[in-house]
DNA sequence: ATAATAACAATAATCATTACTGATTTAGTT
DNA sequence: AACTAAATCAGTAATGATTATTGTTATTAT
């Protein structure tokens, strides 16, 4: 379908590309909505879905939380999710084309890619768990 | 909390055995229905829940299709996913910690896992487009 | 057996997301 | 600049997977 302009989905990802986090849609609505007033969630929802089939920004989708997170910079990289404070954060990693050559190597089928997020601690919750009292 | 026995609970377990494929917990409901007619949608959640909790069996967590999946295999393997018709498919494929070495390398927290699973198309969807008319 | 508590069935509630509605904007064309 | 068709909007209702609640039943240790 032909895109439009739209002062709202512009905003949108203009909000979006201010951002080195991932934001929840929730989140891009409650900022929006400074500019927007009356800009409703399901607007937001929409032109999130609509940006991100159109390439312009990535839905990322983290399995454990449920929640969906986006992220205006579609540059190939990986995320991290730190499993005590759920904050998402870049990794810069070589691409792992191999990866997907040894899967396919026992598989009937057409490996087309991978989708992979890595878990652990954060530096900010790595720290307080070595103090724990202070 | 202590897991006192059910019969319910039993029989969840043991029809995710008999499964290779990786059953929602609607199916597993609609299964073991059969030989508890009175179980509940809930009760199946609950115990799929618990069951994963100690480790008895996997939460298998796909982004993009948000319906967990379950399985009884709780060995290492991974997972690959059919674009076309959702089938998920156990992948034998070597263990690969230097990803997570890999993805540490430039990263201030630490990293203590990945989830990764695999896209593409089935043997059978990939046949099916070969023959697009028959 | 009995008492303590985990588990049950049934159902209501949550919560993220999507669909629907009638009014408003946009963009190409006279 | 006005006209028209289609995309978009705000507001709100509906979905659908999952979780919580409630009063009853089953399990287990004493």
């Amino acid at each position: 379908m032909i895109m439009k302009y739209s002062r709202q989905r512009a905003a949108i990802l203009s909000f979006l590309q201010t951002r080195k986090d991932h934001p929840t849609a929730e989140v891009v609505y409650s900022h929006v909505k400074e500019e927007y007033p009356n800009i409703s969630l399901g607007t937001v929802y929409r032109n999130l879905t609509q940006l991100a089939d159109n390439g312009m920004i990535l839905r990322l989708s983290f399995g454990e939380l449920g929640i969906d997170h986006f992220d205006a910079d579609t540059s190939p990289h990986h995320h991290f999710v730190c499993s005590a404070c759920s904050s998402v954060i870049d990794l810069q990693l070589k691409e792992m084309p191999f990866i997907d050559e040894e899967a396919g190597k026992n598989f009937d089928g057409m490996i087309q890619g991978h989708n992979i997020y890595f878990h652990g601690l954060c530096k900010c919750c790595l720290e307080k768990k070595s103090q724990p009292t202070e």
